[in-house]
DNA sequence: GCCAACGTTGGC
DNA sequence: GCCAACGTTGGC
């Protein structure tokens, strides 16, 4: 069992419309970096626990809890010529960029800013504080934990 | 909307 | 294989 953050523009993909189309699949096309798909395609397991993070938002925030339901398979979206994220050099017999899917499980009752990540200790090594711009990130145990009791779950 | 950080591309 | 140019991300 791991732990990820998964970012998104809300304006693009939010925690809504997870939580509105919870049999939705194909949500998360359109990773275009190569640390990242490596993690959607090796290592992101089914049972693997998400962190839903807002950003290019005026407070970036963490806003809930998915479970990855299906494990890393070809993004469709690099395949077809007409989509926005089109990859000439992807093909099917030689697919580039993966994606997976997500259910929705929970919004934390107190949404986690950045800015309360970034003051808190325990949570310097988060790539997210080191100004990464990976947009699928792991989270270790103890990271998790913490930003789940800031965010007002009941750790059972 | 600005701009710093940083990943990618391509000329050499 | 270096590195400058360029494009994108994302906080502010």
């Amino acid at each position: 069992m791991n732990y990820w953050l998964f970012k998104t523009e809300p304006g693009c993909f939010s925690f809504d419309d997870l939580k509105a189309r919870p049999d939705m699949t194909e949500a998360w096309d359109g990773v275009r970096n190569f640390q990242a798909r490596n993690f959607l395609r090796d290592t992101i397991k089914v049972g693997d626990l998400v962190l839903f993070y807002h950003s290019n938002i005026p407070e970036p925030v963490v806003v809930g809890l998915a479970e990855v339901v299906r494990e890393g398979y070809p993004d469709s979206t690099a395949l077809d010529p007409h989509a926005e994220h089109f990859d000439p050099k992807s093909s099917p017999q030689n697919p580039i960029w993966f994606m997976v899917d997500v259910r929705y499980l929970e919004a934390l009752p107190k949404p986690v800013t950045l800015e309360s990540i970034k003051s808190n200790p325990l949570l310097t090594d988060m790539p997210l504080v080191k100004r990464s711009r990976l947009s699928i990130q792991p989270v270790a145990v103890a990271e998790y934990q913490t930003i789940l009791a800031m965010g007002g779950v009941e750790t059972r």
